[in-house]
DNA sequence: CATGGGATTGACT
DNA sequence: GTCAATCCCATGC
């Protein structure tokens, strides 16, 4: 996608990138969970402001946030709304679609299901590092991709966010209904 | 410069 | 259900 697709109020990116493909070299897969980010909540790394490890997120929409989650996880966003906002879409779950063999050799366990079913994990699987924060999601090396036709209007489900401890109340996590890919019930 | 807290996962009781 | 692993970085002295 454009950067006019990143450049939009972050509760309608996330919306719009379930359905999405992510590509990493051979591996990729369709986003089936995703988690808003924002500026004006504490759960939000640029709540605290403008700083080396946020930079990124006050940077360019349309680039890739990756930061490292307790010492060992790496977390895939998607930069969202006009640069010195701060805001992303976290990439919580995905529908393995190609290079299956690879991921599951990365993440060292064999069931479909559990390739891609949580933040720590498709960063595992497709081979994102930090080495790939603050670089472009449409010239890679991660690539994020429109819906492909079968993925068209997909249902959607509202929750709360997984995993904090601020602002736990806002509904703003979203997955595809029904999907049986995701990190956690809908 | 020292400290403490995670947008998690997997192993174990 | 509980809990440790592990490291970056924000904060405070």
């Amino acid at each position: 996608m454009n950067r006019s697709f990143y450049e939009r109020r972050t509760l309608e990116v996330a919306r719009d990138l379930l359905g999405c493909v992510i590509t990493v070299g051979e591996c990729s897969g369709v986003i089936v969970e995703t988690e808003a980010y924002r500026d004006c909540e504490p759960a939000c790394h640029a709540y605290v402001g403008l700083t080396p490890r946020t930079a990124t997120l006050f940077g360019q929409p349309g680039r890739a946030y990756v930061y490292l989650s307790y010492g060992l996880h790496t977390m895939l966003n998607a930069v969202t709304e006009p640069p010195g906002v701060g805001a992303a879409v976290l990439i919580r779950a995905l529908e393995p679609v190609g290079g299956i063999e690879l991921m599951r050799g990365r993440r060292g366990v064999q069931p479909l299901l559990n390739l891609c079913s949580g933040p720590g994990k498709l960063t595992q699987a497709l081979g994102v590092t930090l080495g790939d924060n603050d670089t472009s999601l449409a010239d890679g090396p991660v690539v994020f991709s429109d819906r492909l036709a079968a993925w068209r209007d997909p249902p959607i489900a509202v929750s709360q966010r997984i995993g904090i401890t601020k602002a736990v109340e806002l509904p703003w996590r979203f997955c595809v209904a029904g999907s049986r890919f995701l990190s956690a019930p809908e």
